[in-house]
DNA sequence: TGCCTGATTGCCT
DNA sequence: GGCAATCAGGCAA
């Protein structure tokens, strides 16, 4: 497989533009497990300011700093007493927005994702934010990396066309439901719900 | 200080 | 389909 990384500009673009563009991009993170590679089937976008789902709403906190710093980079938080879900910042400093990241198609590395995961269902190693994030390995002190950089990285294999989607809302908010801000490939057997 | 909720998942009925 | 697990952050008192 032939894959390049991506250029500066990407992280520069507005935030439902990038979770739009991050479907089809291959998430790759290298530990001293392995390596695993996972194609993006299924984003949602978190805005600031007009967005009462998202963890900005209320202003930058210490939990969220990572929402309000440079784009490209790393938000992960702790959900729920034992998850953990991965984020991709977007907006300029200052601007609190991420994409976050829900469901994965997986490429390589699936053996260690299955260990990870503890199952062996291949469409059930990455279905879910907090899934994703234990089948890839992805630890909360990625926090703040800098996605052009090892060991966790997002590329994309030039050969693939750009995928059609669909638009729907987001899943498992009480507020602001009425967005549509979910993006999904469509008809993709990995998206999850 | 105390209570409630959450960008979830998996187990139980 | 229902609900427990498990804890940090937000908000009321």
């Amino acid at each position: 497989m032939h894959l390049q990384l991506l250029g500066l500009d990407f992280y520069q673009q507005p935030t439902i533009a990038v979770a739009q563009h991050l479907l089809g991009k291959y998430l790759i993170h290298r530990s001293n497990e392995g390596k695993t590679v996972g194609r993006i089937v299924e984003t949602e976008g978190y805005l600031s300011g007009s967005d009462p789902a998202s963890h900005a709403f209320r202003g930058k906190t210490t939990r969220n700093a990572a929402m309000f710093g440079a784009p490209g980079r790393v938000y992960i938080y702790f959900i729920y007493g034992m998850y953990y879900c991965f984020n991709v910042t977007t907006a300029p400093e200052a601007i609190g927005e991420a994409v976050l990241l829900r469901a994965l198609d997986p490429v390589d590395g699936i053996s260690l994702m299955q260990a990870r995961r503890k199952s062996e269902k291949i469409d059930d190693l990455c279905r879910g934010p907090a899934k994703l994030v234990i089948a890839m390995g992805i630890t909360p002190d990625l926090g703040g990396h800098d996605l052009r950089a090892e060991p966790l990285t997002i590329a994309e294999d030039l050969r693939d066309e750009p995928p059609q989607f669909t638009a729907t809302a987001r899943i498992g908010i009480t507020r602001a439901t009425d967005l549509p801000l979910r993006y999904a490939i469509t008809g993709n057997r990995f998206v999850s719900r």
